[in-house]
DNA sequence: ATATTAATCTTGACGGTGTCAAGACTTGTT
DNA sequence: AACAAGTCTTGACACCGTCAAGATTAATAT
């Protein structure tokens, strides 16, 4: 950028593009988001953006990633437990604010566990490896909250992790797919999942 | 082209679009659909399928209604049990049935809770009352299933039934997105999702 | 400072998509 | 026999992802 305003080259087109790309994600849905859209929106050539990302789906993994890594850090910080709090309370609030990430970033929710990314070839390793390791992470909690009691210790660790993460899981696409869409539903909802799970079917702890 | 066989007329175009729609749609997936291809495939011109189908949605909500029309069967004879057989084995029956149809059928499934057709406007009334109708029959039978000590009764048989079918469809979502592939794995996982639905995690019925 | 290489961005083109509009043909009804 | 309704076709439009070849700029080596 010395005179003339030669913009062209962009700066850092790469950043801009899956900026902007997250914005129409979040406006019109994946549906809504196309390479050439996107290109004329940061204001560049159609074909510009595929000098950072050889597909679209290079694209969207790069996104998803992102999502992967905010849940892995979320996850991280209720493993590490460092105010030793009741479990069952903690766990309470992971379920809460895992079915509210999924509600506030929906389209990279979707991205990051729905088809456009995962029937695809394509797929981007570096997205494979840190999905793997966010799993990885749910599973090392579960297997604390199975000693500490809260979850049922019927089946081994990675067990328990699949099928309740299934819980979670669904409950999310129930919500993103428009199945369910009262908020105060979800609320409810999201109780009574907690009591699916901790098994506290009995004791009703507040 | 007035020869004696005159194929002008197809016969019953309609029947013949979705019986291939959902052949194709089992070899190439949702996104081996187009709607020039299947014409192309049934030996008919690409607009032909609009006089029959107003959308590509109204095309895919037909299939995924037939869809839904063979879950409520499913869940009907259930309901009913006329051999008045126990509740729990009963329950494991169906969980296996779901998810066995939910593998059979992925596509079919894929479209019946998928973004294609929720996310869209056009959905057809009929899908749309179908699939309720199909849900309500699945909360009847939890209720069923609460009264006979199968499920747990924390809460009313509307939420219990959201948390539970959100727990089968959440697995059946991880099979068919391919997050979790192995057959092997999916029986012990379903085998676990019971024990967690169930709460018989201490009574280990066989 | 200049020449060369690498990175970046552009236009052009190809084959694919959903679907609207207008017309051609066939069947059913009066 | 005439007409209306149903069915199918060709043509066209506006999109889409992405490849290839060329233009422009930045980085690097001399």
């Amino acid at each position: 950028m010395k005179n003339t305003k030669s913009t062209y080259h962009h700066g850092d087109l790469k950043q801009s593009l899956v900026l902007t790309a997250t914005k129409i994600l979040k406006e019109d849905g994946v549906d809504g988001l196309s390479m050439r859209k996107l290109a004329d929106q940061v204001g560049v050539s159609r074909t510009a953006p595929y000098h950072h990302f050889k597909d679209k789906t290079a694209l969207l993994c790069n996104i998803a990633e992102q999502g992967f890594l905010l849940q892995s850090k979320n996850l991280s910080t209720y493993i590490i437990n460092p105010k030793k709090s009741n479990c069952l309370t903690l766990f309470k609030e992971y379920v809460y604010s895992y079915i509210q990430f999924a509600e506030e970033h929906r389209e990279t929710y979707d991205l990051m566990f729905g088809r456009d990314i995962w029937k695809a070839e394509n797929i981007t390793d570096s997205l494979k490896s840190e999905s793997k390791n966010s799993f990885k992470l749910w599973v090392q909690w579960v297997e604390i909250l199975q000693k500490e009691e809260v979850l049922p210790k019927t089946d081994p660790p990675l067990r328990v992790a699949q099928t309740t993460w299934a819980t979670l899981h669904g409950m999310c696409r129930l919500l993103i797919d428009g199945i369910y869409l009262d908020n105060q539903d979800l609320a409810i909802m999201t109780q009574s999942a907690i009591n699916l799970l901790t098994h506290k079917n009995q004791t009703n702890v507040s």
